[in-house]
DNA sequence: CAAAGCGTTGAAACG
DNA sequence: CCGTTTCAACGCTTT
């Protein structure tokens, strides 16, 4: 038998857990009565350079990260955050051998590389006689159980959600638990230091985020940090200008507490929730929480969120108030993101694309990703997408931009890219129309899109529900179609919203705001803004040089054109019903059951 | 104007 | 006659 010290140090790992409240990971961490604890965050080049990741989600990240640890030195003036830089696999042997670490903590971590990764660490703990213990924290349910109790099938209703939540706990979660009141220290600065321990250098290869590093990238350098005090990175650091982050939206523990508290006061808002009725086009204040970023990182329990919800619905009814039903409420909210996690759970790397997904409907997208065969091949660099169609290409990138001459779309675009975030319906409106309801180009560049602006990126949540909205998984009646026209005129009568974001539409009037290109010259002249070219610096300045002071451009198609084009093909799609896992997806002879794999010459003389 | 698909239900068929 | 299986019809899909 193993001789088990008497006095546990522990090393309790952070992740996407930023919190002291209701963690079961971090409680079961320090009812070992550690004599030395060591909270940690290794700052993992992995997401750092081959996650997709905009400036407002660092920041939001950062400051989560600043909140964390000004509250352990709350608790504990000897206590903070302790960042070490290198990857986790390589770095955790040298502290658990610095620090004589005898147990490791940590919450379950959700998607495909943080649960390989996970599984590497605790084979290496294994060989160095590191007890690991691990806590499910960052979800409402285990995911495993909840597909294990769906016939080892991924979720993909709500019905299904709560036939499997019902069996764990009868569909009760476990009530949140406290924050701890006190933290033992870690060891004594001198031991503390590992200045002579050896910095193992990463891989900078494939940097999908160099793009926004506009000054130096001084990250890595040494474990404790260029400055040798296992701080928190700042945004210099990174190599991002302070000017790069626009958005108002902060990250941190006591921020997150503050924002669900505002909301549980307001017992009518909680009860009344419904999300159908809540407006994409609201700002200052948004219609909804804006507690998603916060359930990413960590920095608020779901569990709490939950409870706090049902504790206010409890309150109401015994005081006969109707509450909203699930699934639009605010608990089946929540619900929602279980069914992702689970189905994420059930196909791991498998969930995240469309190829060898044996979940996800098959369509002959344009901007089809690349097989990962087509990707070794090509290296770290290569573009991840074939561009089939230049036209396909350039709507995507006007998309992207927020330059698609829809003010309505434009101005989503826009807000997400300044500020990380846009409403659920806004995201359906724009993923609508980039995929089945428009440009129709594979809901994976769209994934991309918002992977690296959103700061509430979940990457279960987010690929659901670009398969929901690109009716390929999850949902189905793709004739239901977003009008970037007539749903912004609904939820954006005055065009409010849409003169905020895109302000060179600011004096039109509200008959011609979500279709500009409508409005009589004359007008477009006394508006201050003629609707002429595609939006690009080169289009705007070729106006400028025509004495035209501002320019917002012409739609970049005839809408109602595409939708029924769109609609034939997502019909003719159907029909032939292939799915990622099918041997034409995966051996690349698709293109044949579409009739688009002919020379161009043939499929000329079909056409006749 | 209709397009899809899942789960439920209840009647009919079957053994 | 009864219990079981099958199948078509129907209702519901967060927006």
């Amino acid at each position: 038998m193993k001789h088990k010290p008497t006095t546990p140090v522990v090393l309790y790992w952070h992740r996407t857990d930023l919190r002291l409240h209701d963690s079961p990971a971090l409680t079961t961490a320090l009812s070992l009565k550690p004599s030395v604890f060591i909270p940690i965050w290794t700052w993992d080049p992995h997401y750092v350079y081959h996650a997709r990741v905009g400036p407002n989600r660092w920041r939001f990240l950062l400051d989560s990260q600043k909140d964390l640890s000004k509250s352990y030195t709350t608790l504990n003036p000897k206590q903070k955050l302790w960042v070490v830089r290198e990857g986790p696999m390589t770095v955790l042997p040298k502290l658990w051998k610095a620090w004589g670490i005898t147990h490791l903590v940590f919450e379950q971590d959700t998607d495909a590389y943080a649960r390989d990764r996970d599984e590497g660490v605790m084979k290496l703990a294994e060989k160095e006689g590191i007890e690991v213990i691990v806590k499910v924290g960052r979800t409402l349910f285990d995911p495993d159980m909840l597909v294990r109790n769906n016939q080892g099938k991924p979720v993909v209703s709500m019905s299904q959600v709560e036939k499997a939540g019902d069996k764990i706990n009868g569909g009760r979660p476990d009530r949140p638990i406290d924050a701890p009141g006190s933290v033992p220290d870690p060891w004594n600065e001198e031991r503390m230091d590992l200045s002579g321990v050896e910095f193992g250098g990463v891989e900078v290869e494939g940097d999908l985020n160099a793009a926004y590093r506009v000054e130096e990238d001084r990250q890595y350098s040494r474990i404790m940090g260029p400055k040798g005090d296992f701080g928190i990175p700042t945004l210099e650091e990174i190599g991002i200008g302070e000017d790069q982050v626009e958005g108002p939206h902060r990250g941190g523990e006591s921020v997150a507490l503050k924002i669900l508290a505002g909301y549980i006061e307001d017992e009518e808002y909680i009860g009344t929730f419904e999300k159908p009725n809540t407006s994409p086009a609201a700002f200052e204040p948004q219609s909804t929480t804006l507690l998603s970023p916060h359930l990413h990182f960590g920095s608020l329990s779901v569990r709490k969120f939950f409870w706090d919800v049902q504790d206010v619905f409890s309150k109401r009814k015994k005081e006969k108030k109707q509450n909203a039903p699930i699934p639009t409420n605010l608990p089946g909210q929540l619900l929602f993101r279980e069914m992702y996690f689970a189905a994420q759970a059930a196909l791991g790397y498998k969930f995240q694309r469309t190829y060898g997904n044996k979940m996800v409907r098959f369509i002959d997208w344009h901007l089809q990703s690349k097989t990962p065969e087509e990707l070794e091949k090509e290296g770290p660099t290569a573009q991840p997408y074939h561009v089939d169609s230049p036209e396909a290409e350039e709507w995507f990138q006007r998309w992207r931009e927020g330059r698609t001459g829809f003010p309505w779309i434009d101005a989503l675009m826009r807000q997400l890219k300044q500020e990380g975030w846009i409403h659920h319906l806004g995201r359906h409106s724009v993923a609508c129309f980039l995929t089945r309801g428009g440009c129709y180009v594979s809901w994976e560049r769209g994934a991309e899109v918002f992977e690296e602006w959103l700061i509430d990126h979940e990457m279960a949540s987010n690929i659901g529900n670009w398969m929901w909205l690109s009716c390929t998984a999850f949902y189905n009646q793709y004739y239901r179609c977003y009008s970037p026209i007539s749903f912004g005129k609904k939820w954006d009568p005055q065009g409010d919203f849409v003169r905020k974001y895109c302000p060179e539409l600011a004096k039109f009037d509200k008959k011609y705001i979500f279709e500009p290109w409508k409005a009589p010259i004359a007008d477009q002249r006394k508006w201050g803004c003629r609707i002429s070219g595609d939006g690009s610096v080169e289009s705007k300045e070729k106006m400028q040089e025509q004495g035209e002071e501002q320019t917002y451009p012409k739609p970049m198609f005839d809408f109602d054109e595409r939708r029924t084009f769109c609609m034939d093909a997502m019909k003719n799609a159907y029909s032939i019903g292939l799915h990622g896992d099918d041997r034409e997806v995966l051996n690349g002879t698709w293109r044949k059951a579409f009739g688009i794999d002919e020379e161009p010459s043939k499929k000329k003389q079909k056409a006749k």
